[in-house]
Order: structure tokens, then C-alpha cells, then sequence
DNA sequence: GCATTTTTCTAACACTAGTTCGATTTTAAA
DNA sequence: TTTAAAATCGAACTAGTGTTAGAAAAATGC
């Protein structure tokens, strides 16, 4: 067979699937390879023939979550309608990462919900993924700022991790149905641009107002 | 001893730390009894004089993480200054959750952090004290709206968990040092009431703008 | 100081996890 | 159909976990 790919690969596309899923709900530690056999039907040994350790097997997961929100903020960067505005090119990014994050894609939750809590070893193996996925936020936002689309005053860093805090948080209340991830990112946006405030009768220098 | 506590209460408070302090570290399902027995001075056995299992002693740990978040976002209201405005009191509101969760409390960061990958039974009894504090920052805003302090067009909820987001998500980047609470706490209110946003030259009804 | 209670230790138990490896089945080519 | 390789099974092993309970030690009251 060439049309598709090997046995061995439809096998380990189902492990990682199996494991992604499962990580993302119960964490690292507490999934065992018994789970994640049973969920990608086989038994727990077999996993050893794809896998040299569980170890191994979260860090692919990790890996492949990682890859998969970088590649699609990077895309929606590159897909952007001619003559795009700064808040245009940061609200398609916002959407592309609340998209990944929400939508089918276990890797990308599992990524960000377990990421706190995985051994030493496969941090430190992952972290350039990481890196390299903030920096293309720090890109974005630079970008936008040197343009005078965004205030100057401001520490960017503090920001982007304040902004990434609102979208990552969403993987432990977004309920599919519920909300829509446009009318998210349409929130996030207002707020990260605009703010929702509305200016208080007094006008002092202050803000002092009647309760 | 009537004028402290007994020895008893002294070991469950070193024990309780140090379990905040672990389970923050490493999740729930990777700490080990012996882990924490070791450094609240003990040995594993030790620990059921005081606790009736691990499930116990992290439902503890949680509930007093959640109880102090709580309070302290309480007490921030009732302490503030006389004809304080709307911003001023979801401000407070956002320095004392940052002040709670990133200064010297395990227990509530550890609450934020693992609270995703506890057994299902320990967060059935333990969800009544996060619904509370959520109601509690839901009666803040919606004061807020209803004074016309916050725009009415806009979807109360779903900002309040970006919100949320915003600040919990810093128990994973935050180093003490490198940047203040009253810094991260002026950006996050900056954004949320103003935004950071500059008026791009184009006037239109849309945000259309040569690049 | 002695007796009683409180607190901690120690060693063991039961159980489950990750992992290994030879046997077995499935797959694909000749 | 035969045969060799690929893929999976299944049972075992090791290590480490939460937990228990009786012995030891520390604290307390008389």
C-alpha cells in the first residue's frame, strides 16, 4: 500500500490520539498506559513496540499541540485580506489560537492544561517549542506597537502574557455550545483595544465618582 | 497550653503547607505522601494521626486556598476609601486575587493550578466554595454595569472568565522580582476599562487601514 | 516520679503502575 | 500457499504507592 500510510502508522496516529485525550483530562501522572490502551484499543505493552516510555509518548503529544497552534497563528498571518489593520492581524491571530486550543484539537488543550506539571526532563526537551510560539506573539504585538496601533507606554510583555492568561484559561471553562470562539476573540479584542469601561461622570484628574 | 495552639494543631498546619507547597509544584497525582511527610519533618505513616487519606488532606489544602481568595477579595471591598468609583473597587478587587495568589500562598496557587486533575468525587464537595467566589466577582461587575461603569452591550460572563484568566494564568509565568503585583494589576485594568489601543488613522465605519 | 494520653515511628501489606520479552497473530510479498 | 517480517498479545517482573496497626516516644496531668 502506498495510497495511505503504513498499519504502523494509522496505529501510532491512534495512540497519540488516545493519549492526547486523555492526558488533557486527567494530567500526566494520574493517566495510566492501561487508559490509553484501552482508549486506542489494545493492550498496554503493545505501546512499547511505538513507544520506548510514557515519557516518550507525552512528549510527542506535547510537541505536536505546540506545533499545531504555531502553525495556525502563523497562517492566519499569512491569510490575511490585503491591506489588514494591526487589530485585524491580532484579532485573525486570537481567533487562530482560541480555534486550535477549542476546537477537536486534544493536543493543543492537553499542551497548555498539563504543561505545568510534567517531569523535569521533558520540559527542559520542550521548551523551544514554546519559545519560539511566544515569540511569534512578541512578533505580532512589537509589530503592531512600532505602528502606533498600540500605546507605547506600556510593558508588551506584560501584556501578552496577561492576553495569552485570558485565551489559555478558556481550556478549563469552555463549554463547546455555549459560546461561540468568535464571539470570544470579539471580547477579548474589544477589551485588549478598547477596554469596556465607560468614563465616569467626574472628570477630575482622579477617578472620584459618587457610588 | 491554652495560649497557643496544641502540638497537634502545629503539626496539621506544618503538614497542610507543606502539601499546598508540593501539590502546587508538582500536581496532585505526581506528589507523594512521602514527599510531603519529608518536608513537614514526618514520616508518610505519620500523616493519617491527622489525616484520613490523601484525598482528605488535598481537599483541605483547596478549601483554604479558595476561603482566603475569597476573603480577600471581600475584605478589599469593605476597606476601600469613601466614594471610591467602580474602577476603583474592581481594582481592588484585582490586586488582592493577584496579592493572594502570588504571594506567599500555596494554597490558593496550588487550587488554581491542579484544581483541572483532582478526583471527581474531591471536586464534587469542593465546587461549592469555587461557585461562591465566582458569584462574588459576578455581584462586582454587574454593580459596576448597572452604574453605567462598564459598557451594557457586551457579555458580563464571558468577560469575567477572560478576566479570570488573565490573572489565575500568571500562577504559571510569574517570578516574584522581576515584575510588581501593582504593575501587573494597573495593565490588567488598563485593558479591561480602556484598552491599549490607539485610534488607527482610517475613519471608517470599519477598521480598514493601509498597512 | 508515675500513669495516661497524645503524637510519632516502623515495618509491613495490598495494590497498581510502567516496563520487558517471548509467544502469537496478522500482514504482505513471493 | 508459503514464508518472513511486522504488529500485537499476555503474562510476568520490579518498583513504588497509599494505607494500616502495633510499638515506641513524647507530652501532659496528678
Amino acid at each position: 500500500m502506498t495510497t495511505e500510510q503504513s498499519k504502523s502508522d494509522i496505529s501510532r496516529a491512534r495512540i497519540l490520539d488516545a493519549a492526547a485525550k486523555t492526558f488533557r483530562q486527567k494530567g500526566y501522572a494520574a493517566t495510566t498506559l492501561i487508559e490509553i490502551a484501552r482508549a486506542a484499543d489494545m493492550q498496554a505493552g503493545s505501546l512499547y513496540y511505538h513507544f520506548g516510555s510514557k515519557d516518550e509518548l507525552l512528549e510527542e503529544v506535547l510537541d505536536i499541540g505546540m506545533r499545531r497552534v504555531h502553525e495556525a497563528v502563523e497562517e492566519s498571518q499569512e491569510h490575511l485580506p490585503p491591506g489588514s489593520s494591526h487589530r485585524d492581524r491580532i484579532r485573525a491571530a486570537v481567533e487562530a489560537h482560541l480555534t486550535t486550543l477549542l476546537k477537536l484539537d486534544d493536543y493543543t488543550s492537553a499542551n497548555i492544561r498539563i504543561f505545568g506539571q510534567i517531569p523535569e526532563d521533558v520540559r527542559r526537551r520542550h521548551i523551544k517549542l514554546r519559545d519560539a510560539y511566544a515569540e511569534l506573539w512578541r512578533r505580532i504585538l512589537a509589530k503592531a506597537q512600532k505602528s502606533r496601533a498600540l500605546r507605547s507606554d506600556i510593558d508588551l510583555g506584560l501584556v501578552r502574557m496577561l492576553l495569552m492568561g485570558a485565551l489559555n484559561w478558556s481550556v478549563e471553562w469552555y463549554q463547546p455550545g455555549r459560546t461561540s470562539i468568535q464571539t470570544m476573540a470579539d471580547h477579548m479584542c474589544l477589551m485588549l483595544f478598547s477596554g469596556i469601561g465607560i468614563d465616569e461622570p467626574a472628570r477630575s484628574s482622579e477617578d472620584e465618582t459618587i457610588a
